[in-house]
Formats: C-alpha cells, sequence, structure tokens
DNA sequence: ACAGGAACGCTAGCGGTGCTAGGATTGCTG
DNA sequence: CAGCAATCCTAGCACCGCTAGCGTTCCTGT
C-alpha cells in the first residue's frame, strides 16, 4: 500500500531534479548545452528515463519555463506591493521585470522565446503566467486612462519584452538601458 | 587574365545562390528545415563547397539576415516618405514594421532573434542596418519632443519588436493585433 | 514462502545534425 | 605538353534527440 506511495514520492522528486538540473545547467552554459545525455548524467540514470517522464527535450524545457513564470509572477507582484506610489509601482515593476530577464536569462528564453509548444491554453501554465500578466495589469490600471486594459497591459508588456530581447542579443548597447527603460514608462504614465 | 574574372563572377553567382536558397527554404519551411545537405543539394553541390563560401551555417544565415536589414529598411523609408503627415507617418512606419515581419518571419528572426555573432560593429550590417535605424529616428523625430531621439528611437523599436515577437511565439492573441500597435503609436506620438 | 507477472531502467542503436580531413579530378600556366 | 594549383567530392567524425528490446528487480496473489 505506502510502497506505491513511496515510489510515486521518489518518481517526483526525479522529476524534479530533472527540471532542477536543466535549469541549473540552461543557467550556467545557455540551452545548447543542455543535451539529454548530460542530463541523464547529471541525475544519474540513463537516457531513456527522461522519456518516461517527459515526452521530448522540449517538454523539459516548458516544465522550466512553468517555474519561471511563477517566479516572475511573485517578483512582479512583490515589486507593485511595495511601491509608494501607483506611478512609482509602474517603474518599480518595470524594473523588476527586466531584472528578472537580465538574472535568468536562459529561463527568460524558455518563456518568451524558445519552447512554442507550451500548453499555453490548457493545464497550470495560464495560472502561474495569468497571475504574472494580472500583475502587469494592476500597476497600469491607474495610467491607463480610458484605454483597454488588457490592450494596453499587453502593449506595455510588449515593450518591456522588446527592451530586454533587443539588449541581451546585443542590438541595443548595454549603457543606455536606464534611459530607455525610464522613457518606456514614461511613455505609459501619462 | 579573364579567366580568373569569370571564375570569381561564377563564385559570386553561387554564393548569392546560398543565400537565396536558404533564405527561400527558411521562408518555406523554417529555419530547422534549412541544414548544410538540403542547402547543398539545393544549390546542386556537396556540403563542403558551401564552407568555402561561409565559415558556417551561422554565417549564411548571418547572410539572408542582412539582406533583409536592407529590405526593412527600403521598405520603412518608403512608408515614412509617402505618408501624409508626420504623426501618420508614425502609424505607417509601424505597420511596414510589423507587416515585415509578419511577411518574412524567418528572416526576421534571422535579423533579431537568432544569429546573435552577426558582425554588428564591422563590415556592412551597420550599414543597413544603421539605415533602417535611422528611418525610424527620423520618423519619430517630430513626435519624440525634448527627449534623446536616440533612446527615444530605441525604445519605440523595442515596442515594434516586442509586439512582433510576442505574438508570432503564440503569447499574445492574434485579435486584438491591431489595436495594441495602436496604443504603441499613440503612446509614442504625444 | 514462493511462483508469476508487471514495472522499471539499462544497453545499444537509428537517423539526423554541423563540420572536416584526404584524395581525385579538373583546368590553368610556364 | 608537363607540372602545378585550385577545386570539389567521398567518407567519416562526434554529437544530437529519441526508441526498441532485453534483463533485472520488485511487488503481488496463492
Amino acid at each position: 500500500m505506502s510502497t506505491q506511495g513511496r515510489r510515486e514520492r521518489e518518481r517526483a522528486e526525479r522529476e524534479q531534479a530533472i527540471i532542477a538540473a536543466a535549469r541549473d545547467l540552461a543557467l550556467a552554459e545557455g540551452w545548447d548545452a543542455v543535451t539529454t545525455r548530460r542530463l541523464a548524467a547529471e541525475i544519474e540514470y540513463s537516457q531513456p528515463v527522461l522519456y518516461s517522464h517527459f515526452k521530448g527535450k522540449d517538454a523539459i524545457m516548458a516544465a522550466v519555463a512553468v517555474e519561471g513564470f511563477a517566479e516572475l509572477a511573485n517578483a512582479l507582484a512583490a515589486a507593485r506591493t511595495s511601491a509608494a506610489s501607483p506611478r512609482q509601482a509602474v517603474a518599480d515593476v518595470a524594473a523588476a521585470y527586466v531584472a528578472f530577464a537580465q538574472q535568468r536569462p536562459a529561463i527568460y528564453d524558455a518563456m518568451f522565446t524558445l519552447a512554442v509548444d507550451l500548453p499555453f491554453a490548457t493545464q497550470d501554465v495560464p495560472t502561474d503566467l495569468a497571475r504574472g500578466f494580472a500583475e502587469l495589469a494592476e500597476t497600469v490600471r491607474p495610467v491607463a486612462g480610458d484605454n483597454d486594459l488588457e490592450t494596453f497591459t499587453e502593449t506595455f508588456w510588449s515593450g518591456l519584452h522588446g527592451l530586454v530581447t533587443l539588449m541581451r542579443s546585443g542590438r541595443l548597447r548595454r549603457p543606455g538601458h536606464d534611459r530607455r527603460l525610464a522613457v518606456l514608462v514614461d511613455r505609459f504614465s501619462r
């Protein structure tokens, strides 16, 4: 009876180990370094074990992304609720978003640039992703004026995403990043 | 004497054929379908020939991206110069930018999301890329107010880039795209 | 306690990738 | 026309994601 429970628990732990290994390896050396062989070696099992937990490498990346959505939502919530004023909240949340992307570039990639086949319309991904989006929406609500809030939020989000991706890929020079962020916040706070 | 000229010309033509094949294949089936073997078959040469023209697959993608920069700059210039008013120019150029990205997604990827090792600080890439950027800058100049023009332009560009990438990766729903673009243009035109 | 069976994880391998070493063939040159 | 240099191809390397098939181990019912 309890043996089954133990096995399930061990299975869950191993699955978590796979996700953690993928995450750590991606953060340390980038997603190119995350191969199924290295992942298998990291968790001290053979390759095929990975496929008893996940459909494929993409699914593993998606699992890492899911964790990322939760982290990002938390970071945004913290920034928003600790802000002194609604306008300051916009700046703080924007800064938190950018900081998240810069500190965990590999995870940000998994969330927003790679792994297109994420279960976007099902499962628990929308939960944390929607939470993050809701944080953004609540943040800009006071400054949205008579714009449709969802559209306004999406556009603001796009601005942040564009800044993050263009800068990290070298299309924007690192200096001036704060000023660009300030311009974006300014345009969306009036 | 002229034989050498002919050979050089043939070589240049073959190089162009490689770029064209890569471009067409990427547009038709995505970059994953662009393998060195298929590319070699397409130009009816063996694989190693590719490496006598380009350092590797990345360099081929970079060459496609370079062509893309020129196309994009032309499209933006056309939109800007044919606009009725400065404010309309912002909307038209933004629409042209988004249209370019949507009609040639693979090329846009090569330009802005993949191929990080583009010769960004050397060679002729900056020429066309800078031309495109300059078009954007000229477009938003009348509405930039007392903002630093370069910073302002980069931020606007980021907004466009974010809209394009988030929508194509499924993070934004297709309907509402025009409204989001309108919001972006509005925020940067006041 | 023990036989039967199911679940499990391994080894080995498939087809594919980007890339390269080496030799054969071609074509120019003195 | 001999010799050389450039050119291009065959074959293969190391690696990738993924899977078939087989031993082993462990749980189960009698």
